[in-house]
DNA sequence: GATTAATCGAGACGGTACGTCTTGTCTTAGG
DNA sequence: CCTAAGACAAGACGTACCGTCTCGATTAATC
């Protein structure tokens, strides 16, 4: 006998969660992540505070799941999500492609307040850490593993490259940049990182290969 | 309405700084970022909380001072700081070593736990990111562009590359699987990311190069 | 904007009332007045927190009608309620014997605490206290005014004076002991009222009398 | 290691203890005490509310030492309190003079509402009742019981008679009219109880006195 | 016996206050 | 003047109840 029943999910209030998720994503949008407060969220979304705390653990969690939600909304009103880098034979041209658009993403001011706040909360917090790689990166990346894959196959990759670990070779620096505020972020760095990535940056090629 | 003068840092107490230090650093270790206070750092120096709002504005300061001067003394520790990479001849075992060097250091637990906190805060504090960014990680990146720019220098990389995008190709990576754990830290990885930054991961040559 | 019609009556569970009742003043007196919730009411009940409030407006009143309704039953096993203090011709007798009653009532565990919470809330609540008063009080001195009367006319008590401001004489003194803890209650001291009451403390008769 | 070391009362802020007498008494007075909240006095008081938990345990706590402190001050501008019942030789007429001035404060507004807050808070918390009672009620009853000793050897009262007991008959019937509503207070009232109580209700002589 | 309307147990809801914790400022005493 | 100590105003924390509301599921009186 240690913890609560759980609270019957059926009943739950719709438009409360739907307020508690955009009041949370304005206020860490206005004030900052750690100035956003489960007061806050619940005064601003007309909430009792207690109704926060039956769903969600911590605000982390609130904020975690506002912007789960937030990105389903705007893939959906991106026109039916693809669910796929596109193949058009060019792997450099459909790395470069969709890069751009993650750069597009990056700076859309609606996604960079909340995500930089769940990254930065993910560092610290582990549980919540998982959740965000697991829910939100790893989709993300599996993307770029099966095209790197599709690119193996047909040749364009070489044999026994780990596509998991190549991915990480364009996807990681432009991560970086983005989050620690390491340098600028342009369509022509994610181009030359694709460049780089693919053909290398040292003049001869490998001694055993 | 001026701010402050800022006191008279002549009458600092040695003792007290280094104490603060002390136990800022082992706060972060046992209990995490989030819940070591500037409290909690007062009652374990023995120091007085304005002992600590006077001379840092805020926790977060206080731990970056206090790594910054964990590093320095690690670096004395491990002999005389070389302040560069290794120059063998051979760009691919050079960057392989030092990288190694860097997983060992990434995965020593004196380290982890206040580099990981200062990164996280870092991310959504951007005057301490900026800090952390110019003292910390710029210097420990010049350290690759310089080696690259050497190994540029003799031929080993291609002319027209810019060594400070190429080193992200490694660094970053590693950064990212440490910093967000989407995956495992290795020898075995940090000298395939070299493998793959050096040579890429196509079988074709550019078509224009 | 009426208030709401009056929920039916004839359709209410006994069931519950009776469980209400017992929870109510089970709880009085195991966790005390303050620490009695209609939360917790409900809970040990079996009952909707609804069920309560549908039929009464506070816990106060839940509290006094249970209270009520077991000074009725307990009435009723004590016998055939006589509602008059005896007569036998002897005032003092007949009033140390209803005072020793009333003493031994006062320190019936079942009774105490529930009380001693409704005496308190009706201090500061104030319908709550005429309603105490009225319901629970006043019935019970209307009997020593009558007695008091009754004496009047046989001449045992001096014509002229107010029964209903002597019955405070023995009654008062009692009931601010148990209600404030002045003092111990006992047969000896309630006896002591009596003789003190019926014959004044002064040493002489009064000057105009 | 139980509980927290007391606070250091030497450096104790005189303005906010007076501030939050002040709140508290008016809080009282206008919104009755049940709907009195510590974060309420907190706020009137101007105030934090850890100041206020640091030196009272409850707010019931809160409002006795408010009350002490009126008392106190009531007392001195009251010119030197003779803190004694005036002795002119006629028990009955200093009787009579003590308890108007006793319905006096009773009616008057600035103390009716905390009094009876206190005294009802008092019935269900032992601990706070045994301080009111201790600190408040008993001081005042001993002036009785010391004139009524008085009179007893200069033979006004009868030899024998309890005096504790015997000032219960005057005050505990007024202390009950008020805290309980159950009749009106007035000059007469307590001129009858006097009356009443020095000379008995009965008719005749105790049979064996 | 089926219908129907209100009560029932349950518990989520918007709120308020609780008592605790921490922040960053201010005050006091001591060196 | 810096220091250790810690009281202070402020305000968020997470919990407990309040009194209202909305669900099916009884359940009792009417058809």
């Amino acid at each position: 006998m240690v913890s609560k029943p759980p609270p019957d999910a059926t009943r739950r209030s719709e438009k409360s969660r739907r307020a508690i998720y955009a009041a949370a994503l304005s206020l860490v949008g206005e004030v900052g992540y750690p100035r956003t407060t489960v007061e806050g969220i619940a005064a601003r979304a007309g909430v009792g505070k207690q109704t926060i705390y039956r769903w969600w653990p911590s605000k982390a969690d609130v904020l975690l799941e506002a912007f789960l939600d937030l990105s389903r909304q705007a893939a959906q009103e991106a026109g039916q999500e693809p669910y796929a880098i596109p193949d058009t034979g060019d792997l450099a041209a459909d790395l470069k492609a969709v890069l751009r658009l993650t750069v597009d993403q990056l700076l859309d001011p609606r996604f960079e307040a909340p995500s930089r706040a769940l990254a930065a909360e993910g560092l610290v917090n582990e549980p919540l850490g998982r959740e965000f790689v697991t829910k939100l990166l790893e989709p993300q990346l599996q993307l770029y593993v099966d095209r790197l894959r599709a690119a193996q196959e047909a040749g364009e990759v070489r044999a026994g490259v780990d596509c998991r670990i190549a991915l990480e070779l364009f996807v990681s620096p432009l991560a970086q940049r983005w989050l620690q505020h390491t340098g600028p972020i342009s369509y022509d760095y994610t181009d030359t990182l694709v460049e780089y990535a693919l053909h290398g940056i040292a003049s001869q090629p490998p001694r055993s290969a």
